[in-house]
DNA sequence: CGGCATTTTGACAATCGTCAATCAGTGTGG
DNA sequence: CCACACTGATTGACGATTGTCAAAATGCCG
């Protein structure tokens, strides 16, 4: 399977091939976690950056009655801290939700890269704004769809996020999440994700089962979810000459 | 009135007085702007990146239902399109809540200060992810909170945000924002929105009036609404020396 | 087979939304 | 000064969505 991360961030600058040079020798040293395993907790100030390269993860709050809500499904290819080196603590806890094959990076070698090689950078930039651009679509799903259509609208945006680095075919991926899991993330409770992904199935649109998701049918899922897929700025990227910046 | 954007831009990044005299030249013409009025819609691509100083403005998306949710309150110093120059278009749009002072700032003045400054680089991208964290944790209220104190969580953001840029006192602030504005920021109706502040009021926890938010107490407010502001990252940051990185 | 996690179902309750009416405040024109 | 219109806040009645609790069914693994 191709390095995700450089899948990525191809599709937020032009990278040279010096670049991706660069790029492969930084995540070299991959080590395995297990599944369900703490990466980060909330007060951390690490002095790497982690990175997913295969598997899921999340980012998450426990409040203090108990509930937990998640934040972000990380994927491969999908920085799990980046902010740490500006912001100096985690606010957030980060956790496997599957096995899954981890980078570390050390800050100096981040302030390198955001500092001396401006693609790079800012393609980093890049990835930061579309995070932001995912949770901002999350809120509006949360605050204004009903249940089922945010289901739909999760997978329809996995779907897409997948398929950009490659693990995903035209109709379906691999979705190793538990419905309790899904829920977290949608604050929605096991028991309404339960039924509303039935309400899925029984509309033809989706088949889920043995964490294996098939969309019967693309297009009618994205109209039923509401989903455009603009947010995530898979095309369409400004010019930019990192020349004439200087 | 202190400039907003450069004592928000302190709590990023330790300026220097150079910095301060670049960025007072930066923001040097505003223009106003009326209540409601769009300055952005989704879809443009603007060439300049608009900053608020004075006002309240938000980022919104509307739904193909006519639902309306908005995902960012932006009060003075906050950067309204500030993704533009790297995303290439607009997501969601941009209207402002009340009368404003906004100020433009030509993309390539963006891209200097970000290749050649590097503590307001640094303090740029502070602010990015400082507005993620704040996502962040909207999206903690809508999918764990009930909605009373979903409503005391954003009123105890807001008096610290607007506090850091000395728009509040210790216990108060303007709120021009009408019930409707509220609920479409929370995820909520007019009139839960509405018997969420009664709770408030009843509780002896706040007064609204005419415009004007009073907290009785503070503490109780925030223990109230589970806030801990540590995800604003307004202290305690990380030691970083610009020239080490070179 | 047994044990455990996960999914599914049913019954019921709580939260929250919708609709519609009323009330309060503000500004306007006569 | 008052009638009027308009916006926003508030209230009541009711219904829909979603949550909680508890039990049963399913699937997976040793």
């Amino acid at each position: 399977m191709a390095n995700a991360l450089i899948s990525k961030l191809e599709r937020g600058a032009d990278l040279t091939a010096e670049d991706r040079t660069r790029l492969e020798a930084v995540v070299r040293y991959p080590r395995e976690v297990g599944r369900r395993q703490d990466l980060i907790h909330e007060g951390d100030a690490p002095s790497d950056v982690q990175l997913v390269m295969e598997g899921f993860a999340c980012r998450y709050k426990v409040l203090a009655n108990g509930r937990r809500q998640i934040m972000a499904f990380l994927i491969p290819g999908d920085f799990c801290d980046f902010h740490v080196a500006i912001l100096g603590t985690m606010d957030h806890a980060i956790a496997t939700l599957t096995p899954c094959t981890m980078v570390s990076i050390p800050r100096e070698t981040i302030t390198d890269l955001t500092m001396h090689h401006p693609r790079i950078s800012r393609a980093l930039w890049w990835c930061t704004l579309v995070d932001e651009a995912i949770l901002r679509e999350w809120l509006v799903s949360m605050g204004q769809r009903p249940a089922d259509q945010q289901v739909a609208h999760v997978l329809c945006e996995l779907l897409v996020r997948l398929q950009s680095v490659g693990r995903a075919t035209e109709t379906g991926y691999d979705l190793p999440l538990t419905q309790q899991e899904l829920g977290d993330a949608l604050g929605l409770s096991v028991v309404h994700t339960n039924r509303s992904l039935q309400t899925l199935r029984q509309e033809g649109l989706i088949e889920l089962s043995a964490g294996r998701l098939s969309i019967r049918d693309v297009a009618r899922l994205k109209e039923f979810a509401g989903f455009s897929p603009n947010y995530l700025h898979l095309t369409s990227r400004p010019n930019w000459d990192p020349q004439a910046a200087n």
